[in-house]
DNA sequence: TGTACATCAGTGAACGCGCGTTCACTGATGTAC
DNA sequence: TGTACATCAGTGAACGCGCGTTCACTGATGTAC
């Protein structure tokens, strides 16, 4: 929840929270204007009052996705040694905790494959979102004085984006094997230390 | 193109040929019963004489995807030294060429963050076909002697299926990029020769 | 302090449209005699 | 071999429905005097 000034600006935080959960859970087209007022409490003609069409809700909806995205990626990265960070932010992101709750955090997994179809303001959002989780993790592995950290930071986001993307169309036997094996496998590429457990 | 006996049964088959390119294309929602049938050059009334419904098409059509992908799959790895074939899939899999035929080959790129949003007979296909993939890989690399062939082959699907997601929303200069750094890492950490050109 | 008025977030009925699905039909094909 | 008939893949009009969007309106709030 964002700390607006007005009232108005309250609201259309509000659409925003419920649309991002809305479309992460159930794709982007997964939510109708109306069922998505209703959430937030409104009718449906007021959606224009706050945006422009459809749209323009899609790509405001998909910045928000990624401030929450970004909002998780700092807590494990910043502040923390870079071992410990990457560690940690592996062992989060492809937990059975995010497994289960597909309306939270990041929108690789659940709409990754959706975005290149997008309208092109939601793509650009997506295109930069990628671009800077990349980097971010680029910058914790030089820190660790990983050799090649930009190419290496490539690989390990798709690995991660992928290993999610799969275990959320497996059944949860399956995805629990699958999320431990790429939460391995990434560590000991990474060089980090593999808590077998 | 499937040899099928009977015209009804070659009608079908040009359908769901019609169905998997234009799902894979533009998700599974991205067209139409009227649509599809246009393209088949039929009337949209045709449509229930093959299918039971919309959802019974898109089961079938995913098969079909699954279908083309392993026909590629075999392609590169029946018949060839193991490090040969892991080696020409990655190249393959991850080339932009493939980067470009959005609506070709395997579904999980495109679909695959859709899958779990499915109705269950098409989610139970991604599931199989998600499984046939990683076995196969996990064959290849045994063949190989790689430590652990199980548990890399599944982090290896997830990097290919992620790093294609990935580059198909980024622009092509910075999906080039992405490509390539994933070719080279999988590479790398099979133990294949990186023929870095 | 109290009244008159402008503003504007939100309401709810209505619209045109494309969707999946149904169904009476057509007309080519294969079999029966 | 030629005629009568059944089959059934495919046609095309029609349906009910939910979608995004529009718009005249309401009623609470803030300002002017």
């Amino acid at each position: 929840m964002s700390e607006a000034t007005t009232p108005k600006a309250r609201t259309r935080a509000r659409i925003l929270d419920e649309a991002a959960k809305a479309m992460r859970e159930k794709g982007a087209d997964g939510i109708g204007v109306a069922a998505l007022m209703k959430r937030a409490g409104l009718t449906h003609g007021g959606f224009y009052a706050h945006f422009e069409n459809r749209d323009d809700l899609v790509a405001h909806a998909v910045d928000r996705m990624f401030q929450d995205s970004d909002f998780v990626l700092k807590r494990h990265l910043a502040g923390n040694e870079a071992a410990k960070g990457l560690s940690e932010l592996i062992d989060y992101y492809l937990s059975e905790e995010t497994w289960k709750h597909t309306d939270r955090g990041c929108p690789l997994p659940s709409l990754g494959g959706e975005a290149s179809r997008m309208p092109a303001a939601a793509r650009q959002r997506f295109s930069d979102g990628i671009q800077a989780f990349r980097a971010a993790l680029a910058a914790s592995l030089a820190a660790l004085g990983a050799p090649d950290p930009e190419s290496l930071a490539a690989s390990v986001l798709a690995e991660m984006v992928g290993a999610m993307t799969l275990a959320r169309t497996l059944d949860e036997d399956a995805a629990r094997v699958a999320l431990r094996a790429s939460r391995e496998q990434l560590k000991r590429r990474i060089g980090l230390p593999t808590t077998s457990g």
